[in-house]
DNA sequence: CCGGATCCAGTCCGATACTG
DNA sequence: CAGTATCGGACTGGATCCGG
């Protein structure tokens, strides 16, 4: 599998407008927020993390949501959960083979954001300027 | 500018954990609902689109949200507005060159759906039915 | 240390009705 | 045709307390 860097041919997105687009819809519903592409995107680069480093690395989540983001990765597939009956208890969490292969698009984004973040932003002060006056 | 098709080098997502952080926080929040992602795709690969054929097309989005996700979308210079001061009036929209270099995350990830979509239905079944017992 | 449970404010979003 | 305005329900996410 290879993903195309220029324009990929038109039916890798159209097939069918009806078919793949709710599978698309489904899966940005599951990960398309926030806190899962950031917690995949940790854990992918640094590999195996426990509950609380996952909670300092990925900053300004709540514990509850990193909670429900977690469980609901866990779900999906995307990432594995062990627990090590020690105490104080110990609990950590990796990226499945699955989760693994979702990189190369949370990659992908966040490199756009590195490069065209600053352009978005000017992009919107322009905007907003423009429609005080 | 080239996109890691294999695992990429740490450095390109770590960098500065809070810096970098914040700046993909902010990205996801603009363009990482929905909406934004599946009009983006749509008009990238069919080109120029008037509201009632975007609506149309982009299947179960409400005339409410097509607004708004436009509105935003325009905002951050991903989507230009042309109107055409004729009656019937017409409203045609169209991807910014920045707007552009948004497709190829968009691309990879929307294959990455279409690859992977059952795994993730899959694993769903599993998890619900597991928990169910 | 990990995370479940509850409460509560803020937000989102669809439905509906109305304008240029 | 392409919006804007308003309302009400649903969901989200944070804070806090509690349990294993």
């Amino acid at each position: 599998m290879s993903i195309s860097l220029i324009r990929p041919p038109a039916e890798a997105v159209t097939r069918e407008p009806g078919t793949t687009c709710t599978a698309m819809s489904d899966i940005l519903n599951r990960i398309g927020d926030k806190w899962s592409v950031m917690v995949v995107a940790r854990l992918g680069n640094t590999g195996t993390l426990r509950f609380s480093q996952l909670r300092r690395a990925v900053e300004g989540i709540s514990q509850r949501m990193l909670t429900l983001t977690l469980r609901n990765l866990e779900r999906d597939g995307l990432v594995s959960r062990t627990i090590y009956a020690e105490v104080p208890p110990r609990v950590e969490y990796e990226l499945t083979g699955l989760g693994q292969t979702l990189l190369e698009p949370i990659n992908a984004l966040w490199e756009w954001a590195d490069t065209h973040g600053e352009d978005v932003a000017h992009a919107r002060e322009r905007y907003d300027s423009a429609a005080a006056e």
